[in-house]
Formats: structure tokens, C-alpha cells, sequence
DNA sequence: AAGATTACCTGAAGGC
DNA sequence: TGCCTTCAGGTAATCT
């Protein structure tokens, strides 16, 4: 399942692909246009077509593309419609993928939207030796390098969790002010809050901690793979009420979420069952896992059996010795 | 109002 | 062999 370190490898790989590009062409499936979209398919098409990709980030588990469009002074004589920059924003559910390849390859089972790419036409370099052009026959100089050969981005779900849309972008906003009020009530990233702020969080909830280090407005970017990881490293019992965790063992739990994720990426994320890379490639980390998909196995750390109860909701792997309330 | 529960999806796995 | 049920979980809507 895509978290913080799985969408953080995508963005990595987006970002050394799509900068520049331009969308020629959209494709929508049926479920596309009917759950996966959140922006009418009309307007999300006529919006993307012929726009380049400027910035691809991370933001929680959510993909940000910041799009420009050539020629914005059109769109801002049209009300309603986007001015030259806007958001293309991505979440991959539990299994979206977002893969770019060269085309021509066929489309893998419960491909859902794709974009054939080519070029942006502010970063072509203007034709060295013009006189070419006026020799009759003389073919158009191939354009070298790997930012030109035709490539298509791929967007496949197959439980069709995830959710894509357009968003406007106010360039004159302060910061990341320009995002949506939905992604504005998203949590701090765990890999930038401090550790007093994560505490003073913490003490202000008598959730489960387990259900808080899952609830993206308390944090951006776990799930419940890493959040089982990050407790066990912890010592914390998942069940244990969060105003209850004593400093020290808040201060663990803000070191362990730090190395769980910093580790998580540098392995390129865990593939448990669906998860790719940009490039298509599984990640590693799910050979380090010390609890997640072990019930019944033994602690790597003191040899007790691994437990699996639900807690908020969801299958949760604990040691019964290691973690304790 | 915070916390808990459920619906949305498809494929894999287990029972009979 | 094949049909049925259950489970997996991120998010949003709904309930207590």
C-alpha cells in the first residue's frame, strides 16, 4: 500500500521523468470517469491536454503536479476556468499505480487513465541549423536525448481506492496556501515535525495511538504498515491511549517514525503486494519489516510470538512482550 | 465533538 | 473443480 516512503520513491522518479513534458493526449476508462476522477472528466481532460508538467512533490500520501499551460492569458478571459498554473493532484488509494514507460507497450489489466507525453515547447531548443529545414527532403533532425522519445504515463487501480482532480493554484498564496481545504486540514509531515510538537499532540488525545498515528489530520503520510513498524520500535502497545504516553517514550516513538521512514526510503519503499515504483520496480523494505506480516512468527527482538488483534479498525501486528501499555 | 463504524472495490485464500 | 465467504486497507460519510 502507497504511504509516506512508497508515494515519497514515486515522486522521486516522477520528478526525474516528467519535468518538461507536455500532455498531448488523455485516456479515461468508465471507473475512471465514474470513482477515480473527483473533477468532471470534461473539465479534467481540457485542462491537462496541452498542459507541461513544472513540479511534481509530495504531500502526505498525495502526488502534487504543478501544471503550467502555455498561454494562460485565454484561460483568464474565461470565468470559472484555471489561469496558467494549476494542481494535478494524485492519491493512490491502496493500490494505484503511476508508472511512465515508452509507448508502445501494452497497457496492463485495470489501467485507468493515461497520458501520452511529449515535449513542452518552451524547453525545446530552437533548431541549431535552420537552413535545413528549406532543403527539400532533408528529414527534421531527431531530437537526442531521453526527455524526447514518445512516453506514456500510466495510472492503474486495481481496487480503485484512489482518487485524481484538478485544483486551482493561487500563485499569489502564501506557501502551500494555494492547496485545497481538504489537503489544508491534512496533519504535519512526520518527517518535519519536531519532537516537543509531536509530544504536545499526542498529550491533547485519549484516542489509541495506533488510531492516531493513522488519522492523516493528526499526521500526514502513515499508514498501517509503518505505523505498526514505528510502534513496535517504540515499545508501545498499539491500544494505549494517547495522553497516557509517558515523554520518554513519546520522544521514542518520534525517533522510531523518523528512522522507520528515512530507512523505508532508502529501500524504495515496501511492496507487499501491489505497490511500483515510477519505473514499475518493487521496493525492498518489506524484508525489514519486524512486525507487519509476521503474526504468529516470532520477535526478532525476544523471541515471544507475534499477536494480531484489530485496533482502530484495522489488522494490527504487535509483540505481546516487547509492547507494553 | 471526538471517537467508532461502515461503504466503497477487486483479488487471493480457505472451506466444503 | 467450483462456488461461496472472508479478508486486505485509505478515505469519507455516517453513526454514537
Amino acid at each position: 500500500m502507497p504511504e509516506l516512503p512508497e508515494v515519497e520513491t514515486i515522486v522521486r522518479g516522477l520528478r526525474a521523468c516528467l519535468p518538461g513534458r507536455r500532455i498531448r493526449q488523455v485516456g479515461l476508462s468508465r471507473a475512471a470517469r465514474a470513482r477515480i476522477l473527483r473533477t468532471p472528466a470534461r473539465e479534467f481532460v481540457r485542462a491537462l491536454e496541452g498542459a507541461s508538467v513544472a513540479d511534481v512533490r509530495r504531500y502526505g500520501k498525495h502526488i502534487l503536479l504543478r501544471m503550467a499551460r502555455a498561454g494562460g492569458r485565454k484561460a483568464d478571459t474565461q470565468p470559472g476556468s484555471l489561469s496558467s498554473h494549476f494542481w494535478w493532484i494524485v492519491h493512490l488509494g491502496m493500490t494505484g499505480q503511476l508508472i511512465c514507460e515508452p509507448s508502445g507497450r501494452e497497457a496492463p489489466l485495470h489501467t485507468h487513465v493515461w497520458f501520452e507525453l511529449d515535449v513542452a515547447p518552451a524547453s525545446q531548443p530552437p533548431p541549431r541549423r535552420a537552413q535545413n529545414r528549406d532543403v527539400p527532403g532533408t528529414p527534421e533532425p531527431a531530437r537526442t536525448g531521453g526527455n524526447a522519445c514518445p512516453t506514456v504515463l500510466r495510472y492503474t487501480d486495481i481496487r480503485q481506492f484512489g482518487r485524481m482532480e484538478i485544483a486551482a493554484l493561487r500563485e499569489e498564496a502564501p506557501g502551500d496556501g494555494s492547496l485545497p481545504p481538504r489537503l489544508e486540514r491534512l496533519g504535519p509531515d512526520p518527517l518535519a515535525i519536531s519532537e516537543a510538537e509531536f509530544a504536545r499532540r499526542l498529550r491533547a488525545r485519549k484516542a489509541s495511538v495506533k488510531a492516531l498515528l493513522l488519522d492523516q489530520r493528526f499526521l500526514r503520510g502513515l499508514g498501517n504498515i509503518y505505523a505498526d513498524e514505528c510502534l513496535f520500535r517504540a515499545g508501545l502497545h498499539p491500544a494505549a491511549s494517547a495522553r497516557r504516553i509517558s515523554p520518554r517514550r513519546a520522544a521514542s516513538l518520534w525517533r522510531a517514525m523518523r528512522a522507520v521512514l528515512q530507512e523505508a526510503i532508502a529501500h524504495g519503499g515496501s511492496s507487499v503486494s501491489d505497490y511500483r515504483d515510477a519505473r514499475g520496480r518493487p521496493g525492498a523494505f518489506q524484508q525489514r519489516h519486524l512486525v507487519y506480516g509476521r503474526a504468529d512468527q516470532p520477535c526478532l527482538r525476544c523471541g515471544a510470538r507475534l499477536r494480531r488483534a484489530v485496533v482502530a479498525g484495522r489488522g494490527t501486528t504487535f509483540c505481546p512482550c516487547c509492547q507494553r501499555r
